[in-house]
Order: structure tokens, then sequence, then C-alpha cells
RNA sequence: CGGAGCGUGGCCUAGCGGCUUAGGGCGUCUGGUUUGGGACCAGAAGAUCGAGGGUUCAAAUCCCUCCGCUCCGACCA
């Protein structure tokens, strides 16, 4: 009576299940590991459910980018996936022939609507209605939101899907030089991002194509033989270029010697580009300037894919055994294997040391499937790759002791129960 | 969108015109035993053989159409 209830997240009661065993249709890594593990479900080619597991991944995932984001002077907006084909016609991107993996559908009425593959026509418009002066600029717009993609291939498990969550950022100045201010600023989060994910060390800055709005986009594509990108990387400089645009001119304007370059094969987690007046001009999102001179606000665009990022790392991480998750993104920071005992003692021992373990912050993972052996639990808990597994038995336990297995090097160490939460948090500090 | 391959309980598959009431293994569920790296015993549930149409006395099996899945390529603003 009147104690609060603390949610017990219980291994018993998650309503996952990992299995030994998926269909040999799904080829890629990340998805295989995700589906074994119980993070993902697959609705169809190209459509995934996230479950308990794979959701807990992904919110960290969002939070990480929303940090970096704000910190930058992000603002969170939500827009809806059902758009106005008018404005797309605007910027002629409604026609198939332009623009060809659109979903498209009707209103009752029949008139035609499309679902969201990107948003720089809504927002542009929406906009209009926030800017007319210098001085209600600039304003930088994001947003963690549903895209729809139909696209004719779907592949490579969770990183090219039909259906998936996006995080489109957009950025609307005055002039050239804020936008590059802002950019330079934008491509310093998403480095940060990407470390904080895990994959900072094999993810590089890379030249890629302009489009129609400017000589250079820029991607963070990391390494990995399960990507569609082939970059030519200079290692000593941290830098490379996507195969679509190297040439001799570009390496000459971009300052990279060919002979210092290797192919990688890659994946892209990111994207920045300046769009600059490509989409403000036909939408007519102008300003005044001090000048009293009307002139088109400059964008920017900048996407990072969450999902594709966790698949990323799955691909990027894992072994024989599993999933290896950096502690950022962690589903849970310590799994907890009771192993079984007859002494009801141990149960209550665990208990005590997986409240203590909450009641610090510690979001614990507690398998308490008594039914269970030891084995399949080893075998669950390295599938399912949280960093740490405290493993509890009653040797050590009548010893005041516990043992500690780190998943990514396998090693193992037996500590007093007393230095418990110290070793736990030394390890997720900082 | 071009090319290739494949659809048999949740997964892997056997059967490829009649010997099938579609067989086995894994998994799942129940009971028991066991309990430190996916144990063992007993029992049970679960499939209109992707869908529709045809050929035939007879179709999971042969033919046609469609749907779905996977891979290669193209595409990826």
């Amino acid at each position: 009576m009147g104690k609060a209830k603390r949610i017990k997240v219980k291994q018993s009661i998650l309503f996952t299940k990992t299995k030994k065993d998926i269909s040999s249709d799904e080829i890629s890594k990340n998805a295989q590991l995700l589906m074994r593990a119980g993070f993902i479900y697959k609705e169809m080619a190209g459509v995934y459910d996230l479950l308990s597991l794979g959701l807990r991944v992904m919110n960290k995932i969002n939070g990480i980018i929303r940090e970096e984001i704000n910190q930058i002077g992000g603002q969170e907006i939500f827009m809806s996936s059902l758009q106005d084909k008018t404005i797309w016609e605007k910027t002629n991107r409604w026609s198939d022939q332009i623009v060809d993996n659109w979903f498209k559908t009707k209103l009752k009425n029949k008139s035609e609507l499309g679902l969201g593959f990107t948003h720089e026509e809504p927002l542009a418009r929406l906009m209009k209605n926030y800017i007319s002066s210098y001085k209600d600029l600039p304003l930088y717009i994001y947003q963690i939101q549903t895209k729809f993609r139909n696209e004719k291939r779907a592949k490579s498990g969770i990183m090219r899907a039909r259906e998936f969550l996006m995080k489109d950022l957009y950025s609307f100045t005055s002039s050239r030089e804020e936008l590059d201010l802002f950019y330079e600023k934008a491509k310093q989060a998403y480095i940060n991002i990407f470390q904080k994910c895990g994959i900072g060390k094999i993810t590089y800055l890379t030249f890629a194509s302009g489009g129609t709005f400017s000589k250079y986009s820029h991607e963070f594509q990391t390494i990995s033989d399960a990507g569609e990108d082939i970059i030519y990387l200079d290692e000593n400089r941290k830098l490379a270029v996507n195969k679509e645009v190297m040439t001799d001119e570009v390496l000459d304007d971009i300052g990279l010697n060919r002979k210092n370059l290797v192919e990688k094969k890659s994946i892209e987690v990111g994207n920045i580009f300046k769009q600059q007046a490509r989409f403000s001009e036909p939408l007519e999102l102008n300003f005044i300037d001090k000048d009293g001179q009307k002139k088109p606000v400059i964008m920017g665009a900048y996407g990072i894919g969450p999902g594709r990022l966790m698949g990323t790392v799955v691909e990027v991480r894992n072994d024989d055994q599993g999933i290896i998750w950096p502690k950022e993104i962690t589903p849970y920071q310590i799994h907890l294997l009771e192993i079984f005992s007859k002494n009801k003692a141990v149960t209550a021992k665990a208990e005590e040391i997986y409240n203590t373990l909450q009641e610090n912050g510690i979001e614990v993972l507690y398998d308490d499937r008594r039914e269970i052996r030891a084995g399949e639990k080893f075998y669950d808990a390295d599938l399912i790759g949280i960093p740490i597994q405290l493993i509890l038995g009653e040797k050590n336990l009548n010893l005041g002791k516990c043992e500690i297995k780190y998943r990514d090097t396998r090693e193992i160490v037996v500590i007093g129960i007393k230095d418990l939460l110290k070793v736990v948090q030394e390890f997720y500090q900082d």
C-alpha cells in the first residue's frame, strides 16, 4: 500500500521471443539477426514492424538525433504523410516519370493524394505563413516521421524499406553564407550522431552528387560489405568520394589524390545537401531582405534514416552468436540472467539486485524464466546483444559475488555484489 | 522495370499423377524428469500443399493465369 508500482521488465512477460531459425528467404544479416532476436517482425517485403526491443533501440537512436539536432537550433514538428498534389506539381515532382517511387492514393471524391516520400514541398508552403522578413530567419525545422517510397525492389532487410522512419531537417536561411554556416554545423552534428550510435570510426564524410541544386552534397557512408554504394576513401584524411561522381576533375576540385584512395562498399546512413532556391522559388517562399528586396529563402535538407541506422549498426556489430549493441543504443543496459536453483533464496536475491539496479536508473532486462536452462539463457542473451550480462548463480551469490559478461569481448569477471552498481555505472558513464 | 529462381503446419524439408488419411526433423503446447552454453522421456495441437481456372477416372504432383517471396541488374531526385 502506498508503494508505487514499478514497471517490471521481465523476460517471462516480454511478448517477443527469440528464434533459432527464420525463413531462408531473408538473406540480409541485419534482418536475420533482428528477426531472430525478436526486435522486428516482417509484414511483407520492405515493410517491418518494430517490436518491444526494436522500439527501445529506435527510441534511443531518435533521442540521440534529437539531442544533437536541438543543439544546433533545430525545432521539432510532425507533419502529415498525406500530401496535396498541387504543391508537387509546382515543383514538377508529381509526375511518375520524374519521381517513380510515389505511393499515390485517392480521396472518395477521386482527387489524388500522395504519401510523402519527403517533405520539402509541404514544409515550404507551410513556412510561407511564418516567413516574410529577414527577421524571421534563420529557421531550422525537423521531424522524425514516416516516409513512403514505392521501391521497385525492396532489399537488404530493413536498409531499403518501402515504409520507414526518417529524420528530415530543413534549414531556411536568408543567404548562401548563412546556409554554409549551418551546413557545417549540421555536418558536425551528424558526425556526433554516428559517433554516439557506435559507428563513428567507420563512417566517412563522402562527396556525392549535388543534384540540380549545387555542386556537391555530402553523404555519410559506413563501411560495410552489406552496402549498396561504392566509395573511394582516403583513410588518412577520413574523406571519401562516391563512385557516382568520381572523375579526375572532381578529385582535383575537392583535393583528393587518386593514388591515396581505396575502394570500399558502404551504406549511406545520412545525406545533407544544399537546395538553395530549388523549392522556394517555384513555391514562392520569399522574404524581404534588409535592402527591401524580395528574395527566395535559401534552403538546405539533412536526412537520416533511423531504421537504416539501426540496421547498419547490426550489420557492422555482430558475431556468430548475435548482435553486439553499442552502449548508447542498447535496448537495455543490463541483461540479468538468473540461473535456476531450487533454493528460493536465489530468486529473492536476484529480485533484490534487480530492484536495486532499477532504483538507480539502470535499465534492466531480467531473464526470470525459471523453466529454462542456463545454456538457453546464454544463447538468448548473446543473440539479443545487450552489452553487459549479469549472471546470478547460486554459488557466487552465496559468496556475495556475481558474474559480469561483456558481450563484445565475451570476457567474464566475477565481482562482489556490493561493487556491482559501481561497475555498471562506470561502464555506462560518459 | 528487365532477367533468373522459388512457394508443402511457425521454420527446414520428403513426396513430383494412384502405394498419402500429405511423411519426417526442428520449433510450439501439456505433464514429468533435469538445471552453468540451445538436455531427456511421454503425450498433444498445428496444412483447405500460395490463389483461381483447366487436363484427367484420379492433381501437392501436368498445363494456364494471377498473387507473393528471394536474388542479379537498372533506378534511388
